[in-house]
DNA sequence: AACGCTGCCTGGTCTAGACCACTCCGTTGC
DNA sequence: GCAACGGAGTGGTCTAGACCAGGCAGCGTT
């Protein structure tokens, strides 16, 4: 078993670097301007242009970069065109390669009032978690949360807890795996208290998103209200088929 | 030159029949049941693994396949994103027991620039319909669209056409229906031009939502770009276990 | 000087095979 | 009966090379 761990790292380790080598070049690379070539790198580090390709792949989907048939790979204009997964901030910023980051704004346990106890499923009084922070990423605002959990689903947990992914705490600790989301996700301008805390401009619209998450067997674990940089978030979705057979069956 | 272009469509046909096959065989394989191993698939179809693995690959992007390693591809029980109310805007007003409507603001039909024929996978040059509507519900402004489809696809239209759903359109007179479509969404402050077409004011924020729309073989049918008023559009969103694996994966 | 061809360089796709890591199940040993 | 151990089969990754298709610049022709 060590000997095979040490594999994986190795391996882990190589594809990483791969990526990051990629990365740093992008980052030592005007924007606008092409990379080497596909062929060059693939030369120049010794792996298989297939390989390069899918390294280079990644970040295409990552926004980063952009391929021109016949021509190159542009560095594109603006980095931040990347989806939000609506799941896990952490996991977002670092498939951005950015550092996820969380800054403790307020932390307090109270009862439920009447509006939290109901969309948590709880009774009124019920003690309640809740906490807001500044989410960054390699440093850098991106979002304010502010998130309720009912004080039993999380035993002993406190604000020195709180620095990194909700969800992997929950998750490592708390053996809570969030099962499904319900989310609404609404264009706002935000108040002047949230536009300094992300540090934008007073016309600068953000995106509300209000979620409701639930375990795997549909118990509401936490509810969560947060406002993320417009500028920093596009959101993308794919729709499939069946979305459009409504509208498809009410001609026949 | 003849004989190259007869090749490339037998290329572009068989790539379209690869993920074509893969898609009736998704189709008609029992949701959670597995799909023939990928080496079984090379062997049976005649490519290579890695031909087959790229296939894969599209249809797991789509959220219609997962891939357990050690144990096989298999049919995703739903699509794990579900965006509500994207689809079709006169579906939407109905659900909401208001009068689709659309005011035709502009309409032509030219040359498609070098954006426009990127994305909708043509040659610059070729012409492009592109019309802009206000979307009305019971009278109220509710949205801006602007939409450029090839003229290929719908030879005889003419302004005339579109007081009315689009999908419906294409979808009874051109036989074209949308099988899946890409959307990219934005919070936006709109210039004054939509504002004033939306009767909002200056500080209400919107969605802009980008829709890049394909057909059940993956061909792009349309692009749009619009502008939907932020107090009358909430999105909302379901976000099913699937998404949430990354993130537990990556505590192991 | 303007045009058009041509060849090189780019990314895009595919191949046939190799090896690794993980799962799962049947077998073997206790 | 149960548990541990395989082996077979799966997806995951990589290779080295081939050919196709699009962009572009330089050269020649006009």
């Amino acid at each position: 078993m060590g000997s095979n761990e040490s594999v994986t790292v190795v391996e882990e380790t190589t594809r990483h670097t791969l990526r990051a080598r990629l990365r740093e070049l992008v980052a030592s690379t005007e924007v606008g301007k092409s990379l080497p070539s596909e062929r060059d790198l693939s030369a120049r580090w010794g792996v298989a242009r297939m390989t390069i390709r899918r390294a280079v792949d990644a970040l295409v989907a990552e926004g980063l970069v952009e391929r021109r048939h016949g021509s190159g790979t542009y560095v594109t204009p603006q980095p931040f065109v990347r989806l939000l997964g609506l799941t896990s901030f952490s996991q977002d910023m670092r498939d951005r390669g950015l550092e996820p980051g969380a800054r403790l704004l307020a932390y307090r346990v109270a009862p439920a009032d009447a509006a939290i106890s109901t969309q948590l499923h709880i009774s009124a009084g019920d003690p309640v978690v809740s906490f807001t922070r500044l989410r960054l990423g390699s440093g850098e605002a991106m979002a304010v949360e502010t998130v309720w959990i009912p004080q039993a689903l999380v035993p002993g947990i406190n604000g020195s807890d709180l620095g990194g992914s909700l969800y992997e705490l929950l998750s490592s600790r708390y053996r809570i795996s969030p099962g499904a989301a319900n989310v609404s996700i609404e264009p706002v301008l935000p108040d002047e208290r949230v536009r300094e805390l992300l540090t934008i401009s007073e016309n600068q619209a953000c995106l509300r998103i209000r979620m409701v998450d639930s375990d795997a067997r549909g118990n509401i674990i936490m509810i969560a209200n947060c406002f993320y940089r417009g500028d920093k978030y596009q959101l993308t979705a794919q729709v499939s088929g069946g979305a459009f057979s409504a509208e498809q069956s009410r001609n026949s």
